[in-house]
RNA sequence: GCGCCUAUAGCUCAACUGGAUAGAGCACUUGACUUCGGAUCAAGGGGUUGUGGGUUCAAAUCCUGCUAGGCGCGCCA
């Protein structure tokens, strides 16, 4: 990557100057190199010399001369020293080199290696198998699909998995809601249960199961018709969940049972790794984790107090907050919970599935994807998963916030037991999975969306989505003309033409530049539009590497909007067909160059890259 | 009450994690092509980065006091 290879440049020569006498001696700080915000200013930027001032007791403008003067650039870029900055600015001879380049990286231009050798696992979407996958999951599996995606890119090895929560008493409650419903389409009268799942996706379950079992399970023993029937009504939902998923480009490498963490004994195994360090405590038949082994007090305050929140309730929490000591039950009492595989909650499930991930499949890295109503639970998690002698540094939490769903200018309320619920399909119905995806991608994970439906269809025009699109598909306009012209062989002879292909014979999907000869070693571009275009096309690899470090997969849409912006500009100012051959040879190949790189960028983003609109 | 998150142009949001004159889109105003796709492009106005203090060469960014909002604080998941 360009901006690694200036700093290394500029570390030798801080190296260089030392050796030579020109600095003093002092360790080598970590620094950044960067893009000024001002781009007339420099392509780079490093402020080195202002960090270097103490340590060398140099003025920084003296320093970065010093540096500068040791600076071997070898025609990569020139160097400028401005008041302490050091400002660098790649040369027009490397800028056209870099087209031939990202050509011939083809569809891994965009690929770095900052994650070579390592493997991470991404678990996203994970929502309730009791109901079908809802816009709010959508942001959830969108934000989870497209950090996956950048972490390839960026060379690691990822694994997609979806944790399906099929243990616990919702899963009771989901049964007897079907097993209701099924019953009801039998003409059997059954009450339907207070808790129960009122969703119409209920019923139409039960409609599909009466027609390929019929009545078979009114004759089981209810409990059992329950069990059987929730497991079945489980599998068609997640089913429903896969193909709303594949509507929105996105697969799972792994759907995980929660429940087979207890199946396989692992949970049990859990146990007496925590117990062994004194962190889980007995306490009124239920067992707590508490993260440094002191007394369980919530229960004692809630014995104290009659009922009402009151001061007892509020105190005694903020006594346990003052410790900032994680407790939390693991496995409920059976005063509380008679079914004992009910006993276990949520964040049993969690300490034996962090296990699962970190050592059992022994991923380098985890991260998790929630919602912030979540959010409170990180710090149980990463005291257990500190408890159980894990760097919590293996573990990321991207918590992103909700959206809130607009139509007819009316917020939209949602609720899985209520059933009035928005699903991803319907979503990717009115507007469509490119629009959808970039819509949820396209702010800072903390920042709240408001998906206004009406907004995304009737503005469509003027949505960011088509812009970047269209771009893409004017560029392949331009090439497809380009194509036509060649093989027409209007103009100019085949041979000399510098967009024919140099075996004629040899079919290719671009025939007009996958064989073009390479541009003349002496070729530079110079036109400020085609230089600013390129250096737009590599700062693809910094943005990957951007998200894949940081997580925050919002920038890949401020680039490719920045980047058809950067396209428009070249477009307006630079013709390409019917200049000068070498120009005209040269300007297809920086199309092209465009084309790969807003491709690739749109992949990433799980978007397509319409040749046509 | 406590914890986490948020507050930037009229609106919706960026700002590469401490760097130079805080940028886009929308909206508004005014313009542009007989040529590669007008789903385009150009120009313009618009800011005490919620607020008071602090840290340092440098703060939208870090610390801290307020203010406002979101989420959470169960033997729910």
């Amino acid at each position: 990557m360009i901006r690694d290879q200036l700093k290394n440049h500029i570390a030798q020569a801080i190296l260089d100057a030392q050796a030579a006498g020109d600095l003093p001696r002092f360790d080598l700080p970590v620094f950044t190199v960067d893009h000024p915000r001002q781009t007339q200013v420099a392509d780079y930027a490093a402020s080195v010399a202002m960090q270097l001032a103490r340590p060398a007791k140099l003025a920084p403008l003296q320093i970065a001369q010093r540096i500068a003067r040791n600076l071997r650039l070898d025609g990569i870029a020139s160097c400028e020293v401005v008041s302490g900055y050091l400002n660098l600015r790649l040369t027009p001879y490397y800028l056209t080199r870099q087209v031939e380049a990202i050509l011939e990286a083809g569809e891994r231009w965009g690929n770095i290696a900052i994650g070579a050798g390592k493997r991470v696992q991404v678990e996203h979407g994970s929502a309730n198998p009791t109901g079908p996958l809802t816009v709010a999951s959508g942001r959830n599996v969108v934000i989870g699909d497209t950090v996956a995606n950048a972490l390839e890119a960026a060379g690691y090895q990822v694994q997609r998995e979806w944790y399906v929560n099929d243990a616990g008493n919702q899963i009771r409650h989901f049964g007897e809601s079907v097993y209701a419903r099924y019953a009801q389409r039998l003409a059997v009268d059954e009450p339907f249960p207070d808790d129960g799942y009122r969703g119409e996706y209920i019923v139409e379950i039960a409609r599909l199961i009466v027609e390929r079992e019929g009545t078979r399970y009114l004759s089981y023993p209810r409990v059992e018709a329950r069990r059987a029937l929730g497991k079945l009504g489980i599998d068609m939902m997640m089913d429903g969940v896969r193909a709303s998923l594949a509507r929105v480009g996105i697969r799972f490498d792994n759907f995980f049972s929660e429940r087979s963490l207890y199946e396989s004994g692992l949970f049990e195994r859990m146990l007496p790794i925590l117990r062994e360090k004194g962190l889980l405590i007995e306490h009124e038949g239920a067992l707590w984790f508490s993260e440094d082994g002191s007394p369980i007090r919530k229960g004692e305050s809630r014995n104290q107090q009659t009922g009402d929140v009151g001061p007892a309730t509020a105190g005694s929490i903020i006594e346990n907050q003052k410790s900032n000591k994680v407790q939390a039950v693991v496995i409920r009492s059976p005063g509380v919970v008679p079914e004992p595989s009910e006993r276990p909650t949520y964040f049993a499930s969690d300490i034996a599935y962090v296990w699962d991930k970190l050592v059992v499949r022994g991923f380098d890295k985890a991260v998790y994807v929630w919602g912030e109503d979540h959010q409170g639970d990180v710090p149980r998690l990463m005291a257990v998963t500190r408890a159980l002698g894990l760097d919590t540094s293996r573990i990321v939490l991207l918590i992103y916030r909700f959206i809130t769903l607009m139509r007819n200018g009316q917020e939209v309320r949602m609720g899985k037991r209520a059933g009035n619920i928005v699903t991803l399909d319907d979503v990717v119905d009115e507007v469509g999975s490119d629009a959808t995806r970039f819509v949820l991608l396209s702010r800072s994970i903390d920042t709240k969306i408001t998906f206004d439906l009406d907004l995304v269809k009737k503005q469509s025009d003027e949505n960011p989505v088509y812009y970047v699109q269209y771009a893409h598909a004017r560029i392949c306009s331009i090439l497809r003309k380009a194509e036509e012209l060649a093989s027409s062989g209007v103009g100019e002879s085949s041979d000399t033409h510098p967009m024919a292909p140099a075996n004629a014979a040899a079919p290719s999907p671009t025939p007009a530049l996958a064989s073009n000869p390479r541009l003349p070693g002496s070729y530079e571009f110079q036109h400020p539009s085609e230089l600013a275009l390129i250096r737009k096309l590599l700062e693809l690899e910094e943005v990957v590497e951007q998200v894949a470090t940081l997580l925050q997969p919002h920038h890949f849409t401020t680039y490719a909007q920045s980047l058809a912006t950067t396209f428009s500009a070249f477009y307006r100012d630079c013709r390409v067909l019917g200049e000068a051959p070498e120009v005209t040879a040269a300007r297809l190949k920086l199309v092209q160059a465009t084309r790969v790189t807003l491709a690739r960028t749109l992949a990433l983003m799980g978007m397509s890259a319409p040749e046509k609109m």
